[in-house]
DNA sequence: CTGAAAGCGCTTACAG
DNA sequence: CTGAAAGCGCTTACAG
């Protein structure tokens, strides 16, 4: 047998140096009970003093431990396939760390019903789980799960929306307030002076609405500060059924002739969908997210811009957030906001959401 | 003791199943010689048969082997800091792949100099490496060396620019016309109608002066099918220092009244410190590359747009590719094209380049 | 061409 | 509170 590798130090030093033997060793390692203070201190010294850095191959070759994750995140309904996204990112993710003895268990519920949410939360619960990742898109009720969660010292993941002023590990997902902003910044290129836009929102009442008001703030606010002759008009249409939406849009184009639409979530297919139909032309259309029908809409030259916010890397680097945090246990940034990307029919085929 | 997890399968099993000792079994496992034709179709039979999947854990700990990547781009210089981010991103991944037993020595060359390439290829030729990445930046330098790694079988990832048709494992870069051709909608956005547009190349005799004309063939071929009536002209500066760039520039724009500037590269900081001495205004302009002297002036609202190309991810997905296929044995996507990231001032803090 | 044994650096029961 | 031994699933020499 070659000696082992020189630089290396491994347990059987550290187990010499301290005259213990190397269960001893793994028992400080691991902050197992039923060492005594002094020896602990002894060996705690050695380490430090060696900067030993434990082999992680060994360490999951012979170890027996398993920590099981879970998420909670909308289903994907006819409504969106945003949460498409999200849900590959966290299999990706799943699928790289299970070699390291993690099982990641996905919980859903249905955006618009408040209990389902309430009820997967409730399965979660009682389903001893290490680490959670989820989406706290209802605010009372996801408070009153964090609370549990903090309580039972779990960790939690937030994506795509944040619940500020929680004990959460951390927020991945975007910077709302600052993709309006940057929207109104593109709108003001498009159209530097004297021009008309239309804000739309469509979402239902129960949809996280707080969501978008913090986008069209964000919108407002540039050309407030820009002091921009722009004339802005907002709707708000609250069924999302096509009809609806069509109706909607027809009323409120006839009232002014707008130059830019600015839709401020993924819906914008939709009003793509009433532009094709309506032979609208002249009007540039800008909304969110890379879902299939709005690129659809995106190539046919409809939609003109659409702001993205990585949704897939979104999920993927929850999971892994959990991992790092829990096994190699490093530092994790609490808010982590996600790149704003601006996708157009160019660069669209190489997004890689 | 335990029992070992009941679904997992290892050397042991299939060594029990084919009548052979594990020994036997790792030999045809790593393709290693001195196994019968016979023992080694019935091993490959059980092994197919029972899916069977090292435990890398297991094999990390017990194996002695060490791979050596080389990896060979410009050194960063008083000229341009682009290569920091891709040697960046070399470290991050030969950091990340350090514990599998992999070491990654980096070798440079000055662009201004093509014999400094071909010195550290020859240093690398001789350094037994068992993988390479390299930004082929001259052509007939780096085909020599392409058919010298080819021969030896050594394979090659090429970053950042590509020469097509030789056999290199993969190239990971930018779509030069795709991003030339989407700064053109950019632009064509921006003005309509009836505009001039100056397309700015900067670049030294010795430089890959072909990628800009990439780029450029994209932005024209735009406006061409397009129909539009933009009016484009082009200047060339061959020298890179700012007094020459100064009175070419000075010499420029009087001719005409421009409204955007493209710079085709990322010495567009340069164009931009004019306009600013210059207090040229009105005239928007767009560049390539998310460098400290570009941020600098697209926040004080001097750049309108930055085209980036994630150089940075393109350092390390070299190498993790190296990793991939000479250890996990991976299928490697040939032509890996970056993202065109469009940034602005409102998403610049967020680009995770 | 093949097998048996030692070892990689940890963790896990078990005994005391 | 501590130690000694077995074992995780591989690879590595060595012997035949």
């Amino acid at each position: 047998m070659e000696k082992k590798n020189s630089g290396t130090v491994g347990v059987k030093e550290i187990a010499r140096l301290a005259n213990v033997s190397i269960g001893t060793v793994d028992r400080v390692l691991n902050n197992r009970v039923g060492v005594s203070e002094k020896t602990k201190a002894k060996i705690l010294k050695i380490i430090q003093e060696l900067d030993y850095q434990p082999n992680i191959f060994a360490r999951r070759l012979a170890s027996k431990k398993k920590l099981r994750f879970a998420t909670l995140i909308p289903q994907v309904s006819d409504e969106t396939t945003y949460w498409e996204a999200p849900l590959h990112g966290i299999k990706q993710a799943a699928n790289e760390i299970k070699d390291f003895g993690i099982e990641v268990v996905t919980f859903f519920f249905d955006q618009n019903n408040k209990e389902s949410f309430s009820d997967s939360a409730s399965k979660i619960a009682v389903g001893e789980f290490d680490g959670i990742l989820m989406a706290p898109m209802f605010e009372e009720e996801s408070i009153a799960f964090i609370e549990l969660c903090n309580h039972k010292k779990i960790p939690l993941v937030f994506i795509n929306s944040d619940i500020p002023g929680y004990n959460n590990l951390c927020y991945i997902g975007p910077n709302l307030y600052q993709s309006g902003y940057l929207s109104a910044h593109i709108v003001h290129y498009l159209s530097p002076v004297d021009k008309k836009t239309l804000i739309v929102n469509i979402s239902k009442e129960i949809d996280l609405h707080h969501h978008l008001l913090r986008k069209e703030e964000g919108f407002r606010n540039y050309f407030e500060q820009h002091g921009s002759t722009n004339k802005l008009t907002k709707i708000d249409i609250r069924q999302t059924d096509y009809p609806h939406i069509k109706q909607k849009l027809s009323d409120q184009l006839k009232q002014d002739d707008y130059n830019i639409v600015f839709v401020t979530n993924s819906r914008v297919a939709t009003v793509a969908k009433y532009f094709e139909e309506h032979k609208v032309e002249g009007i540039k259309l800008i909304g969110y997210d890379f879902l299939e029908d709005n690129i659809h809409y995106l190539r046919n030259k409809t939609i003109d811009f659409l702001i993205c916010q990585k949704p897939q890397e979104q999920g993927y680097r929850g999971v892994m957030s959990l991992y790092y945090h829990l096994v190699l246990n490093t530092h994790i940034e609490k808010e982590q906001f996600m790149p704003i990307d601006i996708i157009t029919r160019e660069n669209y085929q190489y997004y890689s959401n």
